[in-house]
DNA sequence: TCAACAGCTCAGGTGGACTTGAGGTCAAGG
DNA sequence: CCTTGACCTCAAGTCCACCTGAGCTGTTGA
């Protein structure tokens, strides 16, 4: 009943393909007891942990970050309320910060970009603090993204 | 007074590198003049553009997308309200289905995941619709993503 | 007018996230 | 037993989104 599932079944059941699954274990997200014969046996609890990661990476969470904030979970047993809530506290903001910029991307297609005021500097949208800023000032938004370079990837040096 | 922007100008005030701008260029994001001396020169309307493009990259929509997207747009003229509507209508669900991916991601990290309650295939988080699945069925949130695999990277062959 | 700085092209490199292939091992059914 | 399909480990390849460097040309302000 407690069944010990193959990398197949798990790779099936997560929609994710065999070598990607053998790929997370490799980059630490996930961890396998092995058969005497060297196969993979995953517990349950990979399902869960491999959902949050496709849910993570699906949204440009890099997977460092993801092994990371897992590295604080125990690797053997599956997480308690208590081990998630950990992870949960040091990631909520980051999810927080990426909802907010795709809402502000949601508004600026709805309607603020197309409202006629043509400079960026003085658009409430993109500059969300309307901070003036003067010629040459950055916005706040493009601050606000190049300070979120902490996440590799279009970094301007 | 409607000064054309220099290429390093651009860059500076989107906050991105002067090689990542001629890489959108190069990707069809954006277009712009030359000066008799063949250097770049920049209308205004490109720091909204570039802006948009920023946002949509660092939630994760492929730049192949977003130029697709722009394609519709009148590559040489400012969009009006008129351009950014038809643009909007095309790319809003995919920016609302991201945010509401988002947001299960999060719902996630805060409660359920750590509910106690050990199935995926039964948790009603990871299978929004509450569609029971019988073992060896994949679960909703799972066929989402695949189903998403419009969006390159992480697909199951 | 001329240095100094900004820009140009083009080729090649990097890092992240996977995929593919070669060559071999394990396990379950007949 | 033995075949067949799932697994194993490497190594190498691919795609995307950039970055870096070489070698050369434009632009501008003292």
């Amino acid at each position: 009943m407690d069944r010990e599932l193959t990398i197949g079944e798990v790779a099936r059941r997560t929609g994710l393909s065999v070598p990607t699954v053998r790929y997370y274990e490799s980059r630490g997200l996930l961890s396998a007891r092995r058969t005497p014969g060297n196969q993979r046996r995953y517990d349950r609890s990979v399902l869960r942990r491999l959902a949050v990661v496709t849910a993570a990476a699906r949204v440009g969470l890099p997977l460092a970050e993801v092994a990371a904030a897992f590295a604080e979970l125990p690797a053997d047993r599956a997480p308690d309320r208590a081990d998630w809530f950990r992870l949960s506290a040091g990631w909520r903001r980051r999810v927080d910060e990426r909802i907010a910029e795709l809402e502000a991307l949601r508004g600026n297609l709805d309607g603020c970009i197309g409202c006629g005021c043509l400079s960026l500097d003085r658009c409430a949208l993109f500059n969300p603090g309307d901070e003036a800023t003067a010629e040459g000032t950055e916005s706040r938004w493009v601050r606000r993204a190049r300070s979120a370079a902490a996440t590799p990837g279009r970094r301007a040096p």
